[in-house]
DNA sequence: ATTGAGCTTCTAGTAACTGGAAGCTTTATC
DNA sequence: GATAAAGCTTCCAGTTACTAGAAGCTCAAT
């Protein structure tokens, strides 16, 4: 099937299907006239890969998932593995976050926010 | 100053205080030899910058809030409103990762992790 | 035959730097 | 004074994962 059928049973948007066929993700047959050629298979792995990058995996990440997915000799540690590595950097991501959101929201409310030009913020972004 | 003690005072590196004079935030004096030449204020601007990146504020928010910080004519709610709506995003954000968390933990717990081919991850990945 | 939709490739832009190369200037050493 | 090292300059490329748009070919319908 063409890009855009692929594209509207796995939920991409095409330029994103070729793209991942640029990179070598999802490489699709190729008719006579040059137009790309979706089996069921490849979209499956479209559908595959939404939902890994929903998730929050890099490309090079879903590379990984996506032979593990294809190779059915696999071991599941290797998936979890990659899986917890992830893992660990989004409660990474999330403390930094959530550091962050709480020193900004002090400043927020410490500031009257009228129309003096006193402020607390620029007093802690200036240093004081 | 030249741009490496610039650096060494306001805590960025040489090449982002040049990146900065490049998009016009930081635009320092220029010595007759073509060097760069940092004054107290624009070192000042600097560690404003830094610490408002710290922040996550994105460079152009931080142009914003630098133009604040000069004039002292400012209204405080201004510089309150561009905190506010950071802090608006910062909180969706945080929702996101957490929801994404979430979800990757009870895939992570499922799996058991070890030399079979079985997994709830990539089950779930494709699908079920 | 012609129009319109859909396909192709290619280039450039996004955010905010970072690394590296080629070349000029200054400082230090001999 | 010669030379070498360090530091400055600009410019180009690379990073992540697409996305927009242009030029041009192909296909389906009228």
């Amino acid at each position: 099937m063409n890009v855009r059928d692929a594209g509207k049973r796995s939920g991409l948007p095409s330029k994103t299907i070729r793209y991942y066929d640029e990179i070598g993700l999802v490489v699709p047959d190729r008719r006579e006239n040059g137009y790309r050629d979706y089996d069921n298979q490849a979209v499956q792995k479209l559908a595959f890969l939404k939902r890994a990058r929903q998730l929050g995996f890099s490309i090079e990440d879903c590379r990984q998932l996506l032979s593990l997915y294809e190779d059915k000799e696999r071991a599941s540690a290797d998936v979890k593995m990659l899986a917890e590595k992830h893992l660990t950097e989004i409660d990474k991501r999330l403390e930094e976050l959530q550091q962050l959101r709480s020193t900004l929201k002090h400043l927020v409310h410490a500031c009257h926010g009228d129309e003096r030009p006193d402020c607390p913020i620029l007093a802690d972004l200036s240093g004081q």
